[in-house]
DNA sequence: GCCAACGTTGGC
DNA sequence: GCCAACGTTGGC
């Protein structure tokens, strides 16, 4: 299955995710049950986008699942958990939110219907699309 | 910096 | 269990 992790850049970026390697790192401080569902339905192995919220508006990376989700070390509220992801590469050319907004393929997407979802399903046809659209 | 959308909290 | 108040997110 495929994903979507949104981040603002000032607090982890792209950069930040791919400084940290195979190791990867916990996708923790979601406090959004609908995010958190989401999470829980990730598996090792599964791939998902990077997106960079505010100023660049933009699908910068791909990640990969490397740990299913567990209790998030970020607190001691066990309602929370979190999944562990490392960056797999860059997307060539970033895409942007205004691209996804203008694609009709794209219309249905949760960033663009529902944009203040942290984490998010992709289907496999937006997967392939954003990936035509970064040329990646 | 503003505001719309949405989620959460708490009083009743 | 409902709903108003409030806080947060994120696009513009």
């Amino acid at each position: 299955m495929y994903w979507l992790f949104k981040s603002e850049p000032n607090a982890w970026s792209w950069d930040d995710q791919v400084a940290k390697g195979d190791t990867g790192e916990e996708w923790d401080g979601v406090r959004n049950y609908q995010a958190r569902n989401i999470m829980r339905q990730m598996e090792i192995g599964d791939l998902g986008f990077f997106y960079h919220s505010q100023k660049e508006k933009s699908v910068v990376g791909i990640v990969e699942i490397i740990a299913p989700a567990h209790p998030d070390s970020t607190t001691n509220d066990d309602r929370w958990e979190c999944v562990d992801i490392k960056a797999v590469r860059a997307l060539k050319n970033p895409v942007t939110l205004a691209m996804c907004k203008s694609d009709p393929r794209l219309a249905d997407m949760v960033l663009v219907k529902n944009t203040r979802l942290s984490v998010q399903p992709i289907t496999p046809a937006e997967w392939d699309v954003i990936l035509e659209l970064g040329n990646s």
